[in-house]
DNA sequence: AAGACTTAATGTCATTTTTACACTTTGCTA
DNA sequence: TAGCAAAGTGTAAAAATGACATTAAGTCTT
């Protein structure tokens, strides 16, 4: 890619993306700090996204700024939706960043927003042309985004934890090796509820969504615990069988 | 914002409404049949929608395109989706087409979908600047439409399909009055398999979702059923205790 | 080496929800 | 008044859910 898109990037579409992580003990959100406009300048934190090509479709844009931004590719992305309140992008603080960077900084962008889940352990971010630096922020702890990406983001969540209840896409935030606690508290960071830890696992295995491995924790001051993997044959199983109730 | 915007009208950016309706019986979609080129032109059905203006919000737009064709307002609206791909006006006769009525037919267009449930039988549709006429068709008896509507319609009838699992929508497209066997009839027809009579009735008895009326159907031929109407307090309370398992 | 510590792992019972299934009732029509 | 057509109704078995407490397996401390 490169130049011979420049002057074909549409200057009123943008994609962003919601990148969902999970540290073991919490859902986190991927964000960049936009480029401070001065010395001064507490700059909020924002969701990853770029104006698209106009050869591009959204699915690419949209896999091409989670590429850029953590090399990861084939990962769990869906869309979340359209965003084009006609003041997205009008708070004094939003507009100075605007104008600082973009050629046309008085166009209407409307963005289609995009949630990913990722294994938050399995890589580090490649800080990149997106921004100075990026972190991981608890889901929970985020009360100010830039532009409209607090509602994005609370958007994006809702659709996961709407969709966590039918299919069983947590596992794309876990490493291929992870124990039941760990799914377990995947589930109760996202649905943001405890869960009752017996009558978790015996929905899991009995659905037989995970198998057992001959491989337990090591290392750890207490039990440990075994590693299991996640079961795609018998999810698809159940899923052809129509079987959809997979939430708590 | 930007003079380029000529007449206020984006160019680049419609909204599409995928309007649902229940005529007792099935499904349908009130598509429009767009103007014919010529004589000869056999022109596909398409789904109702309009070019957005540039200071109007997406929301806003769809109910504008709601309200100028069929007069009503303050009905269910949800957005489905961003429709972008590249190539989705691009098939010959929808070229043609746009040639015909756009003054910038070459421009990439983008759409954001809504679907929308109205009762079918309460109003007749007002052809108007949109189309030269207007016709309700079922659901699964469409097996193309223009651009890429049939995917749009497609997505919008699965958010549909979910959201009827855990909300009782399906009550947009009844009349404030109903029998408890047009109530099933429609989740049947939604849903695309049969429900079983008395356990469909058990529980929306028991949820008491609708409120029995001192009110009988006349005239069938037939034992007459009562009448119902739609409980929303009920539903309010249940809504407010978390409860979500509305569906079938 | 023993005891303390921490989290993993496990089973049962009561309640609720789901599924499957067939006959009687009511009003109209011929 | 007999027949027709859809409305309306109950029960029993199976499955899923929710609530709840103890033992097991390693590591760490002394």
């Amino acid at each position: 890619m490169g130049e011979i898109y420049v002057n074909n990037l549409n200057k009123g579409i943008s994609v962003d993306c919601v990148i969902f992580g999970f540290d073991l003990e919490r859902l986190n959100v991927l964000l960049i700090q936009r480029e401070p406009l001065n010395q001064d300048d507490l700059s909020d934190l924002a969701l990853p996204g770029d104006l698209i090509y106009n050869d591009e479709n959204f699915d690419s844009a949209s896999n091409r700024v989670l590429k850029e931004l953590t090399g990861l590719e084939n990962i769990f992305l869906e869309q979340v939706g359209a965003f084009g309140d006609i003041n997205r992008l009008s708070k004094p603080h939003d507009r100075a960043w605007l104008q600082s960077v973009r050629d046309q900084p008085n166009v209407r962008v409307i963005t289609v927003a995009y949630y990913s889940l990722v294994n938050q352990n399995s890589f580090h971010p490649i800080p990149s042309k997106f921004a100075k630096s990026i972190t991981w922020k608890p889901v929970n702890e985020i009360e100010s985004l830039a532009f409209d990406h607090l509602d994005i983001l609370q958007a994006a969540l809702q659709k996961l934890k709407n969709k966590l209840q039918t299919q069983p896409i947590g596992f794309n935030l876990l490493p291929e090796k992870f124990t039941l606690s760990e799914l377990h508290k995947l589930y109760e960071a996202i649905i943001g509820k405890e869960l009752d830890k017996r009558n978790f696992r015996r929905k899991m295995l009995k659905l037989e969504l995970v198998t057992k491995l001959n491989e337990k924790q090591s290392g750890v001051a207490h039990k440990p615990s075994n590693y299991y993997s996640f079961n795609l044959e018998n999810y698809e199983k159940l899923q052809a069988e129509g079987y959809n109730n997979f939430g708590f």
